[in-house]
RNA sequence: GGUCGCAUAGCUCAGUUGGUUAGAGCGCCUGCCUCACAUGCAGGAGGUCCGUGGUUCGAGUCCACGUGCGACCACCA
């Protein structure tokens, strides 16, 4: 404050400021909320008769008992139905005092009667008409909001008692011209909800507009940056709009303003330290200005008032500035841009680099969750009932950026549901890691050491980091949440630890070490890319594990690095050609209605990729269910038997004739010949365009030609074995 | 009045530079209490990507207009 008013930005004004007649203060634009979409009200129309007794004016305003503070009327310059009244006087009702007509362009032609009555002390609009046209400005309410003695006979009433009184009055003296309903924009006080009085006060001011203007360079040069960087144009644009900030309270509570008046020469003393006598008169008899300071003008110096400024510390310049804040965009005005402001003014340099601006929860409805509304749950009770992994889980998976969330309590079963998993996959994995300290994966181990399942998960799990990263990087919070969700739940679980299981349960001890160390070296890098996003169960499954920490907590263990030497690409596409081949078969038995229990034989042509086979014939035994793996190399392939086509491998039969209805077979075939003839009309449609071929680059052209290609063997197979279906078993005529 | 955002499966939402068959979770249907997990496992159904027009060989994606929601700003008395 001081410091401020030293440089000559902080000045006693006497203007309009928004009053509340409860609380007995001032309020700033933020205090006083806006009603959406105005109150119900009305547009009283008001004769106000000439000086010569004609018929005078006639205006229309929404608070009728002002009128007992008005020192004119105004109309637009240009407006001609009024011009011969310019200069003239009209008798304000009930008083029987002459007032001017003005002209002044903030009047509006098109509203009302294109008459307005001018009350300076009571509408920031007529105060800055009044100051134009030297009107005086009568004040005629308390700061209670009730009718002063400048009110004449309405004095002591209170505003809405006193706006019926003098409606009833006007009509009766036949000066109430009509009366329309009308939606009335209002304002209220964010504390006490109560009606908000725009009052001439004297209050204490911030200028703005030399601060605003390094927080609009920051900007505007890239030094900051928010993000979503839409939020730029409403920073700017209130920057750039800035109005003085009205920074005292008549309330009882906050900092005291540091100005003292001295009783006996009247002298005006801002200091920091509380002056004991008068510098001019040297009086002892001081009294301190009564008001607070804003919260906000405390707040605005957070980013370094909570590193002991002034003081110059260790601290202060470790953190000063920083890089990011995070907040919510509906305080980008009250603190953020102050915030931004007062680091230039104070600390000489921008407060921090990024302001991400995070979502907002809303209900299940839409509506911001907000105490007065009620519509916010408990957190206490959601963690009682979820977990507080859950929750934040729940929450960053639901928060994209630049949109809000809408939050209802079920979805915090997402969460639970996925910390439960990583538990249970936890309490699968110390089950089988023995009691001896496992050593982790420090570097990937010489070829062939690695079984083809460990391979993968460390190759997929590369991925995830360095997709988790790049999210993180992005401020996609929610993306990175999805990306170790899929990859926790739909690869390492699904996947590597039923890929494994039978090499953890067999004998072979060096297997089983290998398997050990994989599953150990994943698990503590899935805690700490997790951390973040799930802070108790990961520290609490960390500590459990068999090895040597290289931190005292999991809060400050490195955070894992992508490590290309991990890359995989072979195993990559092994194991996805495995998962095509076990999800086939398991489509296949599903559709054809075998029982699970029902141990099954494949028999794959291999199209020379036999080996491939016989590297994944055990992992397809054990997760299909099938008890034998049968290569057909120079063989016929089986015809009339389903079947699916794998990527790269070839095709997996599974001979079922004998063991399920033909026509179920048969069905099934229809329905694939079916999709893949869609499907390749499609493609040969787009082919058979001459432009296309013509003008779409080679490589896409090229692509849909293989696709073309492929669908139209796939098409020969199963017209093939729907032929010598149909001929062993004709279907019965209808 | 001005500025901005959103509209994709029954619900809540992803889909980042235009390019194979548009994805997930929940819900739904079928079958499983299989020795980490039924807060689970396996399989499946479900979409005129708000409408109209345009750009393009090609549009959920880009442009214009419209419709419906939402947010913010503003001196309509």
């Amino acid at each position: 404050f001081v410091r401020l008013y030293e440089k000559g930005l902080i000045y006693r004004g006497h203007r309009i400021i928004h009053w509340c007649i409860r609380c007995h203060t001032a309020l700033s634009d933020e205090e006083a909320v806006t009603t959406e979409g105005g109150e119900p009200g009305h547009l009283w129309y008001i004769r106000y008769p000439g000086a010569d007794a004609g018929p005078g004016v006639v205006v229309a305003t929404t608070r009728p008992e002002t009128m007992l503070g008005d020192t004119g009327v105004a109309v637009h310059p240009d407006d001609e139905r009024y011009r011969r009244l310019l200069g003239q006087c009209v008798i304000l009702p009930l008083l029987d005092r002459p007032i001017p007509v003005i002209a002044d362009p903030l009047v509006d032609k098109d509203f009302g009667t294109g008459a307005v009555k001018v009350t300076p002390a009571h509408d920031a609009n007529d105060f800055e008409m009044g100051q134009r046209h030297r009107l005086p400005a009568v004040c005629i309410m308390s700061i209670e909001g009730r009718i002063t003695e400048e009110g004449g006979p309405y004095v002591g009433l209170e505003r809405f008692e006193a706006r019926r009184r003098i409606v009833a009055d006007l009509e009766a003296r036949g000066l109430l011209v009509k009366t329309e309903a009308y939606r009335v924009p209002i304002r209220r006080c964010q504390r006490c909800d109560t009606i908000i009085e725009p009052y001439l006060s004297t209050q204490w001011f911030v200028k703005m507009a030399p601060l605003a203007e390094p927080a609009i360079e920051a900007v505007k040069s890239g030094r900051l940056r928010l993000i979503p960087d839409r939020w730029t144009g409403v920073y700017l644009h209130w920057l750039e709009n800035i109005r003085d900030w009205c920074i005292s309270r008549q309330l009882w509570w906050g900092h005291r303003i540091p100005v003292w008046y001295c009783d006996d020469c009247g002298k005006v003393t801002v200091a920091r330290v509380d002056p004991s006598v008068c510098g001019e008169c040297g009086s002892p008899r001081l009294t301190q200005d009564p008001d607070v300071l804003d919260t906000w003008f405390s707040s605005w110096l957070w980013p370094f008032s909570t590193m002991d400024w002034p003081e110059d510390t260790p601290t202060l310049r470790r953190f000063y500035p920083t890089d990011v804040l995070v907040t919510a965009a509906d305080i980008i005005f009250f603190w953020v841009a102050r915030m931004v402001m007062a680091g230039y003014e104070f600390m000489g340099d921008c407060p921090f680099r990024d302001v991400y601006l995070n979502s907002i929860v809303r209900d299940g409805h839409g509506r911001k969750m907000s105490k007065s509304l009620g519509n916010s749950p408990d957190p206490l009770e959601i963690i009682d009932t979820y977990g507080a992994d859950a929750l934040r889980f729940t929450i960053v998976s639901l928060a994209p950026i630049g949109q809000d969330v809408r939050y209802s309590v079920e979805k915090t079963e997402f969460g639970r549901n996925f910390a439960n998993k990583i538990w249970n996959a936890a309490r699968f994995a110390l089950m089988n890691l023995g009691d001896a300290p496992v050593e982790s994966w420090a570097a990937p181990p010489p070829a062939g050491k690695l079984g083809l399942p460990d391979r993968w998960i460390l190759s997929r799990l590369q991925a995830a980091i360095a997709d988790t990263q790049a999210a993180l990087d992005a401020y996609r919070f929610n993306d990175a949440a999805t990306t170790l969700y899929r990859f926790v739940w739909n690869e390492f679980c699904d996947w590597y630890v039923e890929l494994v299981k039978g090499t953890l349960y067999g004998a072979n001890e060096a297997a089983k070490t290998q398997v050990r160390r994989t599953l150990l070296t994943v698990l503590d890098q899935i805690m700490r890319l997790l951390h973040p996003f799930m802070p108790f169960v990961t520290e609490e499954i960390w500590q459990a594990l068999p090895m040597q920490r290289p931190a005292a907590s999991i809060m400050i263990a490195p955070y894992p690095q992508p490590v290309d030497a991990w890359r995989d690409a072979e195993a990559e596409s092994a194991i996805s050609q495995l998962i095509e081949a076990v999800t086939a078969i398991r489509n296949i038995r599903s559709e054809l209605g075998i029982a699970p229990t029902m141990a099954l034989k494949v028999r794959v042509a291999a199209d020379g990729r036999g080996d491939a086979v016989r590297a994944l014939e055990g992992f397809i035994k054990a997760l299909a269910r099938v008890d034998a793996v049968e290569l057909l190399g120079d063989q016929p392939r089986p015809i009339g038997e389903p079947s699916a086509l794998v990527a790269g491998l070839g095709e997996v039969f599974v001979p079922l004739r004998g063991v399920v209805d033909a026509a179920a077979v048969r069905e099934r075939l229809a329905r694939d010949l079916a999709k893949v003839d869609k499907e390749l009309k499609g493609v040969e449609a787009k082919l058979g365009r001459p432009d296309f071929v013509e003008r779409a680059p080679e490589e896409i052209v090229d692509k849909e030609r293989q696709r073309a290609a492929a669908l139209r063997d796939r098409r020969a197979v199963l017209e093939r074995h729907l032929a010598t279906l149909n001929a062993a078993a004709p279907a019965t005529r209808p």
